[in-house]
DNA sequence: GGTAAATCGTCTTGTGGAGAGACAATCGTT
DNA sequence: AACGATTGTCTCTCCACAAGACGATTTACC
């Protein structure tokens, strides 16, 4: 179960294992958060508008890497089941505030913790703090992931092959 | 540029930030990639065949996690090319060996150094060991990623979403 | 030896999600 | 009050993916 490094096989492309870790994710994390209307996308959501401050759907989804039209339809269904609600801003009437409800907060709270064993089993062969250090070197990348590819001349050029 | 990690937004998420690190990539990748025919796919397949004993294309498709059909079309594009052949089995005709031609060699190195150029970027923000750390960890959480839900006797089984 | 079941690779078809565009409602500016 | 800009919703199209069918070939069984 190790990984010969000087190969060059598969197994040391990114190209693989980031597929790979995002396909058993999204595989066991569906299930997980199946009780959250709308999916992952849902859970999401619902994380976003307990954890921050009310703001627009546009900056919402724009925050969450998703599109505009899809974040109607996860906010509707969050909506029907009664764990966020609608409320219209009151210094601008364009704006539909999305703020959960106590209902939605017990959902996180469950769903969360139901999603924390998911990640756990995902990454059963690596130890308590590795998993903590694969989590905040994701974090951090995935910060300035969205950003493209921005013109850095200071790049450092060395060889980052393990 | 930091994580606040007692806060629980969604940057602590791990469906966060895999998405959004994969996404980040595949933009990118892409684009390393333009010139092998059939794209990333046909980057994998290449990768697999010069780098591990010629198989069949069933069990190519089954080790890249990609979809037997979608093989096909990989494995025809990079022979259009000329990148690689088909080869019959001599002891099963059934199976087409796939091997890589010189050209194919050649085409993948060339890639190779792109490919890297393009993870450099997108971990800029993570120091060269840092690099290194989150790429060995990505690999040994994708080693058992593929197996579905191994030893979980506390989950529950009941949810079989479409 | 002959026939049936199984396997590999290819082709065709259906399906689901994701994104672009249009449209009504509303705000800011002049 | 009039115009452009922004937000949220709806509709449409496109495309990647997978399931099934089919010919070619091998293996198992009688």
């Amino acid at each position: 179960m190790e990984v010969d490094w000087d190969a060059g096989g598969i197994e040391t492309e990114l190209g693989w294992a980031l597929p790979a870790v995002y396909a058993g994710f999204s595989r066991s994390a569906t299930g997980a958060v199946a009780d959250v209307p709308g999916g992952p996308r849902g859970y999401q959501v619902l994380v976003a508008v307990t954890t921050e401050e009310p703001s627009s759907q546009l900056a919402l989804a724009h925050r969450l890497g998703i599109d505009k039209t899809q974040m109607t339809y996860a906010v509707d269904a969050l909506e029907a089941g009664g764990f966020v609600e609608r409320r219209p801003d009151p210094a601008d009437r364009r704006v539909r505030q999305v703020h959960p409800t106590a209902a939605g907060r017990s959902l996180l709270a469950a769903a969360r913790v139901a999603l924390r064993d998911v990640e756990g089993a995902l990454m059963r062969n690596l130890t308590a703090t590795e998993q903590i250090h694969l989590r905040r070197l994701l974090a951090r990348v995935a910060l300035t992931a969205g950003d493209p590819q921005p013109c850095t001349p200071d790049t450092p050029k060395d060889d980052p092959r393990p």
